[in-house]
DNA sequence: CTGAAAGCGCTAACAC
DNA sequence: GTGTTAGCGCTTTCAG
């Protein structure tokens, strides 16, 4: 591991002194060509390349952005974190990032090592079970971050309080819950099952709301709603799907079901299947996320588009715009229905995917 | 915006000297109960974390791990990233993403940007066309990364010369080959369509070399086999099989498909679909890669798993493991069959989810 | 066991 | 324009 080159290194090749190496390579002071020049040949003889650390702690060079999520792979999760690395590239960050797996300890550590590294931005993605205790942690790690001159955007998770320093990035989850069953009663099915939410969970929650308001706005009593949530995930689909048809005793009580999620989808398609019901023919389904397997799946899936990538964007721009504020502020992107096969129309209503 | 806490200030509160809190904070080093009792009160009172930079500038600390990939969305490199940052955080290492969209002059960009950060080990991902040009570019940054102290990883890529100082964790994607089309040819296959990947790219032609050498094994001469390679991709597939299709009139012929990865598999599914045959009782269709659309569309897809994940943890295990030697070392990870119901056998032979 | 002091590599006044 | 120098916050000899 031969000696690292410093600019100590280059400014001794370059017959010039180390304040004007720094210059030049900043490029924001006036240097004569000259030295540029001599500066710069050097710098590529050395192979030159400078320290981030010394750099950082000499109080210049671009911070990084850290996105902090449930996992990894998940494509929510994913896209919003390929939102954030392309908006941080572009904008010469370098983007950090680790998995929570949920679990408060190992986010505490995570916020930790963040501030230790000087994050510009923290991003936590995901949502959550929003209750006194997660308001009351929010608030800490916004003020410890603040404190160490970054910011903490809270991205598709509620705000904590008001006066606390974050910034916070939603789409209306809501609102596309609303729109998907509205597209469903459109259709003319009135008993649709909603199944593979988590209790609690605001993400499931708001879905919950939205489909309850559709219903209601549509003259459906809030008594012939069928709700049955588990959790999302494609096994909790399945036995959900599995438990209702039980309960049914083989003759379902609903034309459609709204799932929590796409995967919760295509493995309600799959139980259906298995249960000798067509989709759409016997039952309609409509998922959510827009998840890639909607596309890949048969029938392919109706279910609403969320704009993570759009989230992780949005969320560096956010943190690295204006000047921080005491307060928050709090940016609600929108969602949309896309209609593929899985809805069919009943008694010659509007809808698609029927014959 | 308050000024950041440092140590000078927990030692002051502590009443000892930095010397004394850095050695309590570190844990290396003899100290005496009492003092490393005040200054932990400090530290807590102070709400103090030390700073990353400063640390690593005085050549202590833990270094970063960096992933570098074509994007974070696509199932492959997402648990290849997946299974860098576990294994990092495991090792309490933090980990950078960055996506390189298989640009060679961002590669380069990033490859600088990690040396500047001193990063531990820099994880290149995914397949590539393998030139001169490659290997001269992957010995340069090999260099130039052990030269400032850090190692470089291949993963799933081939190794440049042997006697650049790299590691590479490979998964055996010939033998992966081999295998599912042994699978084919055991259920009785003759014909058998190869159709998207893509020339010239490592990843592809393994796949087709494994294929091939399946065939000969088996006593399909060379002429028989059906080649259809233009990319990755769900279009790519979508489109060869049309090809394929009009080539053949509507009548194909060839019994089986084997895509190139299980996107391309599930659009031959659909493609077949649309043209009134069915998958499996009329074409059997294998893929590549066992990603999650295996699993979710009907029938499930008869596919080659691909240890992703666990080639990132191997990626990090290796980097951190023994002195870095001057040559190289190669790690090829196993791959294994995923029976599900796409494959029909022909003619009573064996084979799975026929009839 | 603890403190003083010398850097780590770079930037940014401050002189010239 | 360019060089000198004082830090940035921390670790680590080197003395006590």
């Amino acid at each position: 591991m031969g000696e690292r080159v410093t600019i100590r290194d280059v400014a001794a090749r370059a017959g010039v002194s180390v304040a004007t190496v720094s210059r030049v390579l900043a490029g924001n002071y006036p240097t004569s060509t000259a030295s540029r020049a001599k500066v710069l040949r050097a710098v590529k003889d050395l192979d030159y390349v400078a320290n981030a650390h010394a750099r950082a702690l000499a109080g210049a060079g671009r911070k990084t952005i850290a996105v902090l999520m449930f996992d990894v792979v998940s494509s929510f999760y994913a896209n919003v974190a390929q939102g954030v690395e392309m908006e941080a590239a572009q904008r010469g960050r370098l983007t950090l990032v680790a998995s929570t797996g949920s679990d408060p300890a190992r986010e505490l550590a995570l916020v930790q090592m963040m501030r230790e590294q000087a994050a510009e931005a923290v991003v936590l993605v995901g949502g959550v079970i929003e209750d006194d205790e997660y308001r009351e942690r929010m608030a800490r790690y916004a003020q410890a971050l603040a404190a160490a001159g970054s910011r903490l955007i809270l991205c598709g998770r509620p705000a904590p309080a008001p006066d606390v320093p974050a910034l916070v990035v939603e789409y209306d989850n809501e609102a596309g819950a609303y729109a998907i069953t509205s597209h469903l009663l459109g259709a003319g099915h009135r008993k649709i099952a909603l199944i593979g939410y988590q209790p609690g969970h605001t993400t499931g929650e708001d879905r919950v709301a939205g489909y309850l308001r559709a219903l209601a706005d549509h003259g459906v009593p809030r008594d012939e709603a069928i709700l049955h949530g588990i959790g999302f995930g494609q096994n909790h689909g399945y036995e959900a799907i599995m438990d209702l048809l039980k309960k049914a005793a083989g003759r379902p009580d609903f034309t459609a079901v709204f799932a929590g999620d796409d995967r919760v989808a295509a493995a309600t398609v799959i139980a259906l299947r298995e249960h000798g019901l067509r989709v759409p023919e016997d039952i309609s389904v409509v998922g959510y996320n827009d998840d890639p397997v909607a596309a890949d799946i048969t029938p392919g899936l109706t279910t609403v588009h969320i704009p993570a990538e759009e989230m992780g964007r949005t969320a560096v721009r956010l943190a690295l715009a204006g000047a921080p504020r005491a307060g928050q502020e709090r940016h609600l992107l929108g969602t949309h229905i896309v209609i593929r096969e899985s809805v069919r129309g009943l008694r010659g209503s509007r809808g698609d995917g029927g014959s």
